[in-house]
RNA sequence: GGGCGCGUAGCUCAGUGGGAGAGCGCUCGCUUCACACGCGAGAGGUCGCUGGUUCGAAACCAGCCGCGCCCACCA
C-alpha cells in the first residue's frame, strides 16, 4: 500500500461519508460500469426501467427507497455477470409541469393566457432544459446506478412518435374515439380527468327534501338532494319499479319546482326504495349515475353548469351567470319561499374531489376523447392469472384482476397546453383526421377530398398517463426495430408503491401487449409507503417530509439505503431514523473493522479461505449462512431481512467475536491474514449492493484489488457448501456461549472488567481454549474453595470476590435452573407431547433436561 | 356497501405450530492498542379481547374491540 493511502488508512478513525461519495460515484461513471451494451438477449440480460419521476420533482423519501431497492437489484445482477441495464428518464408531467410554470408567471405578473400557447410552451421548455436534470443529479448522490447517458423523457422527440404510433393504431382500431360523455371536470384545472384522479373525500353537506307536484293528482312527490342547484337540469324522476309506494306513479309526471317543466316519472333497478322518499331526481347532465339512467332511458341532458363553473342560459335567465354555490343559495331561497322544502338535515357522504387542483369535481358532459379499454384488459387479465406477470406481494393480484375486470372507459383528453398534442385534426364539416404527422394528416385529408390548408388542430392534450403507459418499450427505442428492445425487453422487474398499479402499471401491461407483442415485465414489485415517524402522510405541505438529501448530508447515502431497507416491508412503514442511524453505525463499523484488518495483514497478502483452525471454520461457515440469508433476502424482495441478516453477522460474530478471537493472531503474524481478507473481500461484495459507497472504498485498499476491477463489477459470492462445518460451529457456540456466562457471573459479582480470576477446570472437562482468554481466567491447579462452578469452570476465591455476593448469584442460578428442569419434566411426562410431537423435538427437549441436570449438579 | 391489511418490550418493527426477538431508548460497568457512530453485562412483554382446534397457539379457525388503506354512480 502506498505510504499516503496508509496513512489515510491510519488516521481516519470514522467512516466520513460526504468526502468519499462524489470521488466514488465519479469514478464508476468513468468507468462506464452503468452503461451496458445492446446485446444478448432479455433472458440472458437483466434490465429495469425507473418509474419515471416528474421533470419537476425532487427526490422525496418514495423515490429513494424505490430508487435503493431497484439499485440493489440492478447491483446484485451487474454483479452476477449479467448485462445489466437501469433506464433512467423524466415524465413531462402535463398538469404539474404546466402548474409550476404558471407559478412562475404569475410571480412575474404575467399568466400563461397573455403569453399564448406557443409561448408558453416554449417557456416550459425553457424551465425544463434549466432544472429539469435536477431529480436526475439526486438519484446519483443516492449511488443509483442507472444509465445516465440513455437518460429519456417522455417528449422526446422518439417518445412523441411512439405516442403517436399508438394514438393512431388504437383510432384506427376503433378503441379511442370522440364522445358526448359524462366526465369529472376539474374546475381547478379546467380540464377533464380520468377517474383515477379523483379522490374521494368525506363532506358534511345538508342534505335538502323537496316537494315535487304530481300532474293529475292532488299528491306530491318528495325527493332528496344535496345539490338543489343540479334540479334546474332535471329531466325525469325516478322511482324503484319494485316499490309498492311510487307503483302507481310510474308514466305520470312531476313538475319541477321553479322551472315548470313536466319530469317524467320513470322505473329504474338503480333507485335504492330504502333512501330517503325512495324518488329521486334524475339530472343526466350533472350526475354520473344519472347519466346512466338517463341513457337507458333516452333522457334529455341538459347542461346546467358550464365549464367555467358558472350556471348556463339553460339553467334559466334568474340563475345564468352565477356559480353553482350561488345557485344552490338562490334556488333554496326561492324553493324554501314556496314553502317546497320538507326538510334540511346535516348529510355526510363521500364527494370526488381532483387529486391534483383540490377541487371538488363538477360531473358533467363534456366532448372529450375516450379509451375503450375492456378489450385491452382482456390479455393484460391473463397474463396476470397465468402469473406470467407475477405480482408481489400476491394480494395485489387480486385488487388488480378485479379493478382490470370491471374497467370503464378512459378518459385521455385534457385541456392543458403541456403534453403531447394530440394527432387529430378537424376539416371545416367536423370531419376527423388522426394521423402521425402534419404531413400524413394533409395526406388523408386530400384523400377524402378535404382541404387540407383548412384542416385545424386539435388543442388538447393527452393525459400524462398515455404517454407513461409506454415507457417500458418507448424508452428502449419502439418503434424502431432498437438493438436495445431486442436486448432488454421484456424487463425483469418493476418496482412501485401501490399507489400507481392502476394509473400506471396495469396500463403499461396492456400497452406493452398490445404494440409489442409481449408483457412489459416479468415481476412487479409492490413495496411500502413511507409514511412520517408519526403515521401521517409523508407530505412537504403538511411539514412531515423528510428530506432524503438531507439524511445523506448527516448520514452518507449507505445509510439512508440501509435504513430504507431494513425499515420496508410489504406494506405502509413509519420512518424509523434509528435504521438510518444503523446503517450509519454499520458503515463506520465496516470501515474500522476493516482498518484493523488490513492495517495489520502482511504486505502482498492474497485474499484466500485457509482455515488454520476451528475458529477460522466457524467464521467461514457462519459466512456461507449469511450469504445464502441475504441473497435469499434479495431474491425474494425480502429487503429487510437481507440488510437485517447482513448487519448481524457483520456486527454480532465476526466483529463482536471472530475479530476479538483471531486479534491476537494477526498481530503477532501467525497465519490467519489470508483468511481474514478472504472473509472481508466476500463480505464488501455481499453488502455492495445495499452499501455501494463505503463497500467500494474499502475494497480499493483490500491487497491485490489495488489494480483490479472495482467492487461494483466483481462477482457476488455464492456460498460454498464444503465450507459449512456443523462440527465447527457447535464447538465455537459453545465456547461463546461458556464465555457469556462467566461474563455475566463476573459482572453480577462486581469483579473489575480487566482483572484476571483464577479458575481451575471441573475434572474430565475442557472448554475451548479461547474461553480464558476472552472470559479472563487464568487456570492452575490450585486447591482452593470454588467460589462457583459454570460449566466445566469453577472459580477459585480471590481477594477480588465478594464470596457472599457471589453465593448468592449460585443460589440464584440454581433457582433458574430448577425452574428448566421442572418445565422441561412436565413436557416430557405429557403423554400426549412424547406420542405426538416430531421425535427431535422430543429428544431435543431431552437432550435441554439432561444439560440442565447436569449443570446443577455441578453448583452442587 | 365490498375488499385488503394491521394490533408483539417505552418507541419502530421482525417472528406464522414446539422454550418470546432485533434496533433505538433505559440501567450498571468499561479511555480493553479497529471503532464511544465503541466494548461487556442487564432490566423490560398475561404477543388487542373472548372462545375454539391441537399433546402444544403470538402463529391456525370463529366472533368482538381498535386502527389504517383501496375500490364503489344510494341521491
Amino acid at each position: 500500500m502506498e505510504a499516503e493511502r496508509r496513512k489515510r488508512l491510519e488516521d481516519t478513525t470514522r467512516w466520513e461519508p460526504a468526502e468519499v461519495e462524489r470521488r466514488v460515484f465519479d469514478a464508476w461513471l468513468e468507468g462506464c460500469y452503468f452503461h451496458p451494451p445492446a446485446t444478448g438477449t432479455p433472458e440472458e440480460n437483466y434490465s429495469i426501467v425507473i418509474p419515471p419521476p416528474n421533470v419537476t420533482g425532487e427526490l422525496h423519501m418514495g423515490h429513494a427507497l424505490n430508487g435503493t431497492i431497484q439499485d440493489a437489484l440492478i447491483r446484485l445482477n451487474r454483479m452476477r455477470g449479467r448485462n445489466t441495464l437501469w433506464v433512467l428518464g423524466t415524465d413531462h408531467a402535463g398538469i404539474g409541469t404546466q402548474a409550476v410554470v404558471e407559478r412562475e408567471l404569475r410571480a412575474e405578473g404575467a399568466s400563461r393566457k397573455e403569453l399564448g400557447r406557443e409561448a408558453f410552451v416554449e417557456r416550459v421548455w425553457e424551465w425544463k432544459r434549466k432544472y429539469g436534470s435536477q431529480i436526475v443529479e439526486q438519484y446519483k448522490r443516492l449511488g443509483a446506478s442507472c444509465d445516465y447517458e440513455r437518460e429519456r423523457f417522455t417528449l422526446d422527440e422518439g417518445y412523441v412518435r411512439a405516442v403517436y404510433r399508438v394514438f393512431v393504431a388504437l383510432y384506427e382500431k376503433g378503441l379511442v374515439y370522440r364522445d358526448n360523455y359524462m366526465v369529472n371536470w376539474d374546475p381547478g384545472t379546467h380540464s377533464a380527468i380520468s377517474d383515477l384522479e379523483v379522490e374521494n373525500r368525506e363532506v358534511t353537506d345538508t342534505l335538502y327534501e323537496i316537494e315535487y307536484e304530481v300532474e293529475g293528482s292532488d299528491g306530491t312527490l318528495t325527493i332528496a338532494t344535496v345539490r338543489p342547484e343540479t334540479m334546474l337540469a332535471d329531466t325525469a324522476v325516478a322511482v324503484n319499479p319494485n316499490d309498492d309506494r311510487h307503483r302507481g306513479l310510474v308514466g305520470k309526471h312531476a313538475v319541477l319546482p321553479l322551472v315548470g317543466r313536466r319530469l317524467e316519472i320513470i322505473a329504474d333497478e338503480h333507485v335504492d326504495p330504502e333512501f330517503g322518499t325512495g324518488a329521486l331526481k334524475i339530472t343526466p347532465g350533472h350526475d354520473p349515475a344519472d347519466f346512466e339512467i338517463g341513457r337507458t332511458h333516452g333522457l334529455e341532458e341538459i347542461s346546467a353548469i358550464g365549464e367555467d363553473g358558472r350556471m348556463t342560459e339553460a339553467a334559466g335567465e334568474r340563475f345564468a351567470g352565477l356559480t353553482a354555490a350561488e345557485a344552490r343559495e338562490a334556488v333554496v331561497t326561492e324553493l324554501r319561499e314556496q314553502g317546497l322544502i320538507r326538510s334540511e338535515e346535516p348529510y355526510i357522504h363521500s364527494v370526488p374531489y381532483s387529486y391534483r387542483s383540490g377541487e371538488r369535481i363538477e360531473p358533467l358532459i363534456s366532448l372529450q376523447w375516450f379509451c375503450r379499454m375492456n378489450e385491452l384488459a382482456r390479455p393484460a387479465i391473463e397474463v396476470v392469472e397465468r402469473d406470467r406477470v407475477r405480482i408481489t406481494p400476491e394480494q395485489h393480484k387480486r385488487v388488480y384482476l378485479e379493478w382490470m375486470r370491471n374497467i370503464r372507459p378512459w378518459c385521455i383528453s385534457r385541456q392543458l397546453w403541456w403534453g403531447h398534442t394530440m394527432p387529430v385534426w378537424y376539416g371545416l364539416g367536423g370531419e376527423i383526421v388522426v394521423a402521425e404527422s402534419e404531413e400524413e394528416a394533409a395526406a388523408r385529408a386530400h384523400e377524402l377530398g378535404l382541404d387540407p390548408d383548412s384542416l385545424e388542430r386539435e388543442s388538447d392534450v393527452l393525459d400524462t398517463w398515455f404517454s407513461s403507459a409506454l415507457w417500458p418499450f418507448a424508452t428502449l427505442g419502439w418503434p424502431d426495430d432498437d438493438p436495445l428492445l431486442r436486448a432488454f425487453y421484456p424487463t425483469d422487474v418493476l418496482l412501485t408503491a401501490r399507489d400507481i398499479l392502476f394509473l400506471w402499471v396495469a396500463r403499461m401491461v396492456m400497452m406493452g401487449l398490445e404494440f409489442v407483442g409481449e408483457v412489459p415485465f416479468d415481476d412487479v414489485y409492490v413495496h411500502s409507503v413511507i409514511q412520517a415517524p408519526d403515521g401521517r402522510r409523508m407530505s412537504k405541505s403538511l411539514g412531515t417530509g423528510i428530506d432524503p438529501l438531507d439524511e445523506i448530508e448527516v448520514h452518507g447515502a449507505d445509510a439512508l439505503r440501509f435504513g430504507l431497507l431494513a425499515m420496508s416491508s410489504t406494506q405502509d412503514v413509519r420512518y424509523s431514523a434509528a435504521k438510518v442511524q444503523q446503517g450509519r453505525d454499520l458503515a463506520n463499523k465496516m470501515w474500522n473493522a476493516s482498518r484493523l484488518v488490513l492495517l495489520n495483514v502482511p504486505e502482498g497478502t492474497t485474499p484466500a479461505a485457509r482455515p488454520t483452525l476451528i475458529e477460522d471454520r466457524w467464521i467461514l461457515s457462519r459466512l456461507q449462512r449469511a450469504i445464502e440469508a441475504v441473497t435469499k433476502g434479495l431474491d425474494e424482495y425480502d429487503f429487510a431481512h437481507a440488510a437485517l441478516d447482513f448487519y448481524a453477522f457483520f456486527w454480532s460474530e465476526l466483529c463482536d467475536w471472530y475479530l476479538e478471537i483471531v486479534k491476537p493472531r494477526l498481530y503477532d503474524g501467525e497465519p490467519v491474514a489470508e483468511n481474514l481478507l478472504h472473509v472481508f473481500e466476500q463480505v464488501l461484495a455481499l453488502a455492495h449492493p445495499v452499501m455501494p459507497f463505503v463497500t467500494e472504498e474499502i475494497w480499493s485498499y483490500v491487497p491485490s484489488h489495488e489494480d483490479g476491477p472495482p467492487v461494483v463489477v466483481a462477482p457476488f459470492p455464492a456460498p460454498d457448501p464444503d465450507l459449512v462445518d456443523p462440527d465447527a460451529e457447535r464447538e465455537i457456540e459453545a465456547a461463546i456461549s461458556l464465555t457469556r456466562s462467566l461474563r455475566r457471573w463476573r459482572d453480577l459479582v462486581g469483579i473489575a472488567a480487566g482483572s484476571v480470576l483464577p479458575a481451575r477446570l471441573v475434572d474430565g472437562k475442557a472448554p475451548h481454549e479461547l474461553v480464558a482468554r476472552l472470559a479472563r481466567l487464568e487456570f492452575d491447579k490450585s486447591d482452593a474453595e470454588a467460589l462457583a462452578t459454570i460449566g466445566p469452570v469453577e472459580i477459585l476465591a480471590s481477594g477480588e470476590i465478594d464470596a457472599d455476593r457471589a453465593r448468592s448469584r449460585v443460589s440464584e442460578r440454581r433457582d433458574q435452573l430448577r425452574a428448566e428442569v421442572s418445565r422441561a419434566e412436565g413436557k416430557l411426562a405429557n403423554e400426549g407431547f412424547v406420542a405426538k410431537a416430531p421425535q427431535e423435538v422430543v429428544d431435543a427437549e431431552r437432550a435441554k433436561l439432561e444439560a440442565y441436570r447436569a449443570e446443577l449438579e455441578e453448583l452442587g
